[in-house]
RNA sequence: AGGCCCGUAGCUCAGUUGGUUAGAGCGCUACGUUGACAUCGUAGAGGUCAGCGGUUCAAGUCCGCUCGGGCCUACCA
């Protein structure tokens, strides 16, 4: 960073601090609020450039609205709650969490990160990831201050944090109450690795090598066997039918008998459904509970049989599921019980070919696979007992949908992509440990069952509460875990079912009624695309459901940053100097956001250094122009633009003024900083060289325009370079710019004779720049004197230029300038000259 | 498989409702300034606006198809 630009962010950011520029002044109404429902960034994860950008366009329509005179909402959270924390942590310490063993109150983490890891009660856990988010949230603290984000910081959460347990819970007991949200046992996308439920929302296809085995079925009735192909052999002992499309005219003889498994002999039947393709395969295809989200389907729709043989660790079952009766089959699956799935597939292989069952040899293919977004092996289904929030109507979702201005307006098929295709509800439930637990104990009977159907909710006046460490209403602590007594519900939930609500946690929904209404509903909810189908979509199910409306009325939904391969940075991608705090302090913050501000909503970003000093170049500029301009002989009192080519200057910025304001409004940033910054360098080029000499000898007119000039274009770029504009606006003006008005087209009608237009200084510059084109031509230097210029024009040029001489004469050193009347617009510096 | 976005100078991108000779910044080259400028100015080279077809007096812009890139959703037995 240069050294005019070093030291002013450190002094700006400080005095920020201490004035409370950005503090949000809760006495003003709601119609006098702009609130924003920031994204409350994951800590766990790494910074990376992207990270700066998509702040940074938040920041700017923060910026703006406040200058329009909107007291701005703009709070801070931090996503610390969930699984990606917890693994951040194993990391670090070298801990695991086991919720069997006893809390230790002298426990501290060990010096070198132990492998394998320690085991750790949950308390003991829970504190090591909160005392390592701390630490992370400082890092991310950091970075948004450097950058000069606006944050009320007085308005943070956490989502691990008392205000974020409490409203997830509350928000979990009304669901509950309301039988929104309900409890249920059944086929549950589960990761096998971390042992956890996973919503639809955080699936993801990964290509994965796999094979085709064909299988033979025998008829129950005898007969011709059927084919079936597939990719999960392992999974025979799963199956509870077989299924062929009903207009699939191979197997409309056959629909409704039974069909034998080979290896099990159990008896399936032969059954029709739509969703099974004529296409694929033999057109035939076995149905296993549960082999995919397909089988869930069929299994639902057409009341099949349950044989579930996957266990929660990802090995099959030690006792047969039912139906396996014949001694082969029996011993069959005792070959295959306890075995891990890749184990039982390659038995379960060999035993099909030693049968005979095996029609040729299993055949190579690429196929998609559904994982957890973070997992290392495929999902399987299992049958587990889970919290599921009830989603509304999908007409209702997508009226909401409609209801909500988008930015840009094309992302919004994106959601109605996602609600067209959900599958059931929304399970919450996840089996970890670092997160908001439900407020749910489960009574036990005298006999020791758990009464799981009869859940007992915490009192919403002991919110938050942990299960496992309280106990519920009309029990005592000892009643824990005994025959008559009480259970904590194990789960805690998924961290969106937190995150969902932070337009009620940042607003203070559950214990500040006051904020909540003068912010809520917001304005903004500035996020990334990718999160649309979780964080957007299922805040909307929330809201609807709280508020029974929409939680914003903008969505500004962001691009990617991607390096110029168009691939998504990424932690591998980068390499150290492109970090943010290192390109923060080579380029400085305004270079940083000047970058960022060319990607515009929902267009990918492509990181490029140029931009940054391209960046760094205009708040140098900014500095230096300013610095001129306010050296110049204070003007007398009274001075106005008077002359009109000072008329005009102002006449344009007039139109950039509102040229900008519109594209805000617009939430076009980009566009808005690509009207003012030509403007700028014009005023800069142009405007200024040609007045430069009358400036110099104190003509009010010229330095009345060019300060009038100047605080203008510091307030039009005090959104995007709010460090350089501020030190600027301290040297002569009081407060703070970014507490200043925002420029009107009114305020400046004020000064302009409505008769001028931006022509004058266009047509005088454009002659200028004739003049210097031609003494560079002439190998002349930019100042060398010229005798006579002749300049042929029509009327309205010549009119233009008249009012233009003196200042043309000044800055082209032109001792006699002549105006002749013809087509176009010619310049001739005269043939003695160009020697 | 359906859908969305994109394709304009070496690079990053503008190009409003169709309307003169398609623009900017950066980079490159040359020259000049360096008396507001950790610089600045002027000029030059560089474009079949991805391709093909259509509508129109007129298409970078509107329509259709094709190709290429990115993404969303679904399917994946």
């Amino acid at each position: 960073m240069t050294d005019l630009l070093k030291d002013l962010e450190a002094k700006w950011r400080q005095r920020w601090a201490e004035q409370g520029t950005y503090r949000f002044d809760r006495t003003k109404a709601r119609e006098q609020i702009y609130s924003i429902d920031t994204p409350p960034p994951t800590v766990s994860g790494s910074l990376h450039p992207g990270h700066m950008c998509s702040y940074t366009h938040t920041d700017l329509i923060a910026r703006f609205q406040r200058m329009r005179g909107k007291e701005v909402f703009y709070p801070m959270g931090w996503d610390d709650n969930g699984l990606n924390t917890e693994r951040r942590v194993q990391l670090m310490l070298g801990i695991a969490c086991d919720p069997s063993l006893p809390y230790d109150p002298d426990f501290v983490p060990p010096r070198t990160p132990p492998d394998p890891p320690l085991r750790v009660s949950r308390p003991n856990f829970v504190a090591c990831c909160q005392q390592i988010t701390e630490m992370l949230e400082q890092s991310y603290f950091d970075l948004w201050s450097n950058l000069g984000l606006s944050v009320d910081w007085s308005q943070s959460y956490t989502t691990i944090g008392d205000l974020s347990r409490r409203t997830s819970q509350a928000g979990f007991i009304d669901l509950h109450e309301r039988g929104l949200a309900y409890r249920t046992e059944s086929p549950t996308l589960w990761d096998v690795d971390f042992r956890t439920a996973v919503a639809q929302a955080e699936l993801q296809d990964r290509k994965l090598p796999g094979a085709f085995s064909r299988l033979r079925f025998r008829r129950a009735a005898g007969g011709e066997p059927i084919h079936i192909e597939t990719t999960r052999p392992e999974l025979l002992a799963a199956c509870v039918a077989l299924v062929a499309h009903p207009d699939d005219a191979r197997y409309q003889e056959i629909f409704g008998s039974d069909a034998l498994t080979p290896l099990f002999d159990v008896r399936v039947p032969i059954v029709a459904h739509r969703l099974a393709d004529p296409e694929k395969g033999s057109g035939i295809a076995m149905i296993c509970t549960f082999g995919d989200t397909t089988d869930i389907t069929w299994w639902r729709e057409l009341g099949l049989e349950l044989r579930g043989i996957v266990e929660k660790d990802g090995t099959l079952t030690r006792t047969p599921p039912q139906g396996i009766e014949s001694a082969r089959g029996l011993a069959a699956f005792g070959e295959l019980a306890g075995k891990g799935l890749t184990q039982a597939r390659r038995r379960s292989l060999e035993l099909l070919r030693e049968s005979g069952e095996l029609e040729g040899e299993p055949k190579p293919i690429e196929h998609q696979v559904k994982f957890w977004e973070n997992g290392a092996r495929p999902l399987e289904i299992v049958i587990n007992r889970q919290w599921f929030i009830r989603y509304p109507e999908k007409e209702v979702l997508l009226e909401l949908g409609r209801q909500l201005r988008w930015w840009p307006e094309f992302m919004r098929v994106r959601y109605e992509n996602w609600v067209n295709g959900l599958l059931g509800d929304w399970n919450i439930t996840r089996q970890r440990f670092f997160g908001v637990p439900f407020p749910v104990w489960y009574p036990i009977a005298n006999d020791g069952t758990v009464l799981h159907d009869q859940p007992i909710l915490a009192d919403r006046d002991a919110l938050p509460v942990d299960p496992s460490a309280s106990h519920p209403p009309g029990y005592t602590a000892g009643q824990r875990n005994v025959p008559g007594g009480f259970t904590a519900d194990p789960d805690v939930m998924d961290t969106w079912a937190t995150s969902s609500l932070s337009p009620y946690i940042a607003s203070h929904w559950i214990d500040d009624a006051d904020l909540h209404q003068r912010v809520f509903p917001m304005d903004l909810r500035p996020q990334a695309h990718e999160i649309i189908r979780t964080w957007l979509f299922y805040t909307i199910v929330r809201s609807h459901y709280a508020s029974g409306r929409l939680p914003w009325s903008n969505a500004a939904i962001s691009g990617f940053v991607t390096d110029p391969d168009r691939k998504k940075l990424s932690k591998s991608a980068g390499n150290a100097a492109d970090d943010p705090p290192h390109l923060i302090a080579e380029f400085g913050a305004d270079a940083v956001r000047y970058w960022a501000a060319g990607g515009r909503p929902g267009q990918d970003v492509i990181f490029d250094r140029n931009q940054l000093r391209v960046g760094r170049r205009l708040a140098t500029k900014i500095l230096n122009f300013s610095k001129f301009v306010l050296g110049l002989p204070a003007p007398a009192a009274p001075a106005k633009p008077s002359l009109a080519l000072d008329q005009s200057m102002l006449a344009g910025l007039r139109g950039v003024v509102a040229e900008a304001t519109a594209a805000f409004e617009n939430y076009d940033y980009t566009k808005a900083l690509e009207t003012i910054e030509p403007f700028f360098w014009n005023l800069c080029d142009n405007y200024l060289e040609l007045v430069k000499v009358r400036a110099y000898e104190g003509d009010g007119s010229a330095i009345a325009s060019l300060r009038f000039a100047l605080s203008t274009a510091l307030r039009l770029f005090a959104p995007f370079l709010p460090f350089v504009t501020e030190e600027v606006w301290s040297w002569w003006q009081e407060g703070s710019v970014h507490r200043a008005a925002w420029p009107s087209a009114a305020e400046l009608d004020g000064l302009l004779e409505p008769a001028v237009g931006a022509g004058i200084l266009d047509t005088a510059a454009a002659v200028l720049g004739a003049i210097r084109k031609a003494k560079t031509q002439a190998r002349l230097p930019l100042r060398a004197e010229l005798p006579q210029v002749t300049v042929t024009g029509d009327q309205g040029h010549l009119n233009a230029l008249e009012e233009a001489r003196r200042d043309l004469m000044s800055a082209g050193n032109v001792k006699s300038l002549l105006l002749k009347e013809g087509g176009g617009l010619a310049i001739d510096i005269g043939a003695e000259v160009t020697a």
